[in-house]
RNA sequence: GGCCCCAUCGUCUAACGGCUAGGACACCAGGUUUUCAUCCUGGCAAUAGGGGUUCGAUUCCCCUUGGGGUCACCA
């Protein structure tokens, strides 16, 4: 066996993919990047009821995002479906067959339920080999192809459980090759990651059970098992079970699409789960092909918590350089951003330029969490809101004053604006005045001129606002207001 | 129910058997002369319970409790 490290991303294509098998990804993806190694794309598409259209294009436009390239298997897909016309896993189970360590399965899928349920209401773990027929018929295309276990105690390594000590009580006699000609996973990865050298095989705890199995299989087979790495599930927010799609898990490309950068998505999932035992809180992928080991991975689950994806993103967009932030809003031929990209329809009529975008852009560059926000924070920069009378009569200031007080002001502060050459310097200036003559609190002041030139319940700085959206527009919206009130 | 795995603030986590159990997210308060946000400062908040071993236990052992996984012709 070659010592070269070689992982597998082994995913079957049955819809999306979520953060957990992404992170799994991930893990396999660093192990190989550290080792200098290979990562390897096999499709697992054994179960023809449960394949998905469209869903391989989707795994591998995933893994394109987040720059997990495979080194194998991507221009041509590694699927045990077509594996399985060439015969692969037939001539494993002819040898398994020859040995006397497989055997065809006699009995109907409702006489082994019956058998299943026999031994749950004995309230006992199900065995198939507890019902192992005596004489069994040869084998042959349209019958069940059974391993022949022997059950045995095992102490099975693993990256990240440790040491897991079994009876054989764990062990049985598994399906290899089902009824419709196609192997199942346990048998089926067993042979593939064998064929293909895989040197460590990191997948979710749900197959950390099947392990005694496995090595049964592997010692049946003559064949040196790999390394076991299992990671613990990443669990629901309210932590009571594994996050599923069933259970809301949303699409790792909705992330994309809601304006998520791949580097906090990659942040992201490493450190859910994993830490380099100091207190770095982000991390870099070179930082993490540099740090990452599977040792240091915890060992139960944890919830996924989008609150702190979400700042982790925030984050990672204040430290963009405006024009690289620009080019992640702005339309551009990916599929999944179409006409005005993030921004909001009106920022691409005409009369608005790339150069009052970056602009817009720049004021709301550290607000910004995700770029699906764009719209509702920039929209009053394009285009006139209706004046929303709420805005005033909720303000916990200005609802205290009288409406003709008010519209004293905002006459006070246009003609004072009427002087200005919107310059964000000279804008300052004026409205430090105006809070002069009027003996105003900012709050109050300042506050009314927002609302009136903004009709947003926030917005940046107040000067800065201002001079980006020019004299007339602010003028006509103070007027609007006064006409309003 | 059997088997396996796990257990530190609300959440993610740090701590060769040895400081007042540290950091981050979230939340709260104050500051950065408008709001929101950013940034800064401060605050709240945890070793599931019980036994051992030890001078000393978050750490090692046992029991209990709790959580998760698994017991498919799904992966």
């Amino acid at each position: 066996m070659s010592s070269n490290v070689r992982t597998r991303f082994a995913p079957s294509p049955t819809g999306f993919l979520h953060v957990g098998g992404m992170r799994t990804a991930l893990f396999a993806w660093l192990v190989a990047r550290q080792g200098k190694g290979q990562f390897i794309l096999r499709i697992e598409d054994t179960d023809q009821k449960r394949k998905v259209e469209g869903a391989e294009e989707h795994i591998i436009k995933c893994l394109g995002w987040l720059d997990l390239v495979p080194d194998e298997g991507l221009k041509n897909p590694i699927r045990q479906s077509e594996r399985v016309k060439d015969g692969v896993y037939q001539k494993w189970a002819d040898k398994l067959i020859e040995s006397g360590r497989a055997y065809a399965d006699p009995y109907s899928p409702d006489e082994v339920q019956k058998f299943r349920e026999q031994a749950q209401a004995d309230k006992k773990p199900f065995l198939y080999r507890n019902h192992r027929p005596e004489n069994p018929p040869q084998w042959k295309p349209g019958l069940p192809l059974r391993f022949k276990s022997e059950p045995k105690d095992y102490v099975t390594h693993d990256e990240v459980m440790g040491d897991i000590k079994t009876g054989p009580e764990v062990v049985d006699d598994f399906i290899l090759i089902k009824a419709d000609g196609f192997p199942t996973y346990n048998f089926a990865h067993i042979v593939d990651d064998s064929e293909m050298e895989i040197s460590h095989v990191i997948r979710g705890q749900e197959f950390i059970a099947s392990l005694p199995n496995y090595r049964n299989l592997y010692e049946a087979l003559d064949i040196e098992p790999p390394i076991f790495a299992t990671v613990p599930h990443i669990m629901n927010e309210q932590g009571n079970k594994k996050l599923s799609k069933r259970d809301g898990a949303k699409d790792i490309l909705d992330y994309r699409n809601e304006g998520y950068l791949p580097e906090t998505m990659i942040s992201f999932l490493a450190t859910l789960g994993w830490n380099d035992g100091t207190e770095q809180e982000t991390f870099t992928i070179d930082e993490l092909i540099d740090k990452f080991s599977l040792a240091r991975v915890q060992k139960s689950g944890a919830r996924f918590d989008e609150r702190r994806l979400i700042w982790l993103n925030g984050a990672h967009i204040r430290q963009l350089k405006l024009d690289d932030l620009y080019t992640y809003v702005s339309p551009h031929n990916d599929d999944f951003i179409h006409g005005a990209g993030y921004w909001p329809e009106a920022a691409y009529k005409s009369k608005y330029d790339q150069a009052y975008r970056k602009k817009v852009l720049n004021l709301v560059q550290e607000r910004l969490k995700f770029f699906a926000e764009l719209p509702e924070l920039t929209g009053f920069f394009f285009e006139d809101l209706p004046v929303n009378p709420e805005l005033i009569s909720t303000h916990k200031q200005l609802k205290k004053y009288d409406k003709s007080e008010l519209k004293k002001y905002l006459e006070k502060a246009k003609a004072s604006f009427e002087g200005s050459d919107f310059s964000e310097a000279d804008l300052t200036d004026r409205l430090n005045s105006l809070l002069e003559e009027t003996g105003e609190k900012p709050i109050v002041l300042f506050s009314l001129i927002r609302i009136a030139t903004t009709q947003a319940s926030s917005s940046p700085g107040l000067s800065q606002t201002m001079a980006v959206l020019g004299k007339e527009k602010c003028i006509s919206r103070i007027n609007a207001q006064i006409s309003a009130l």
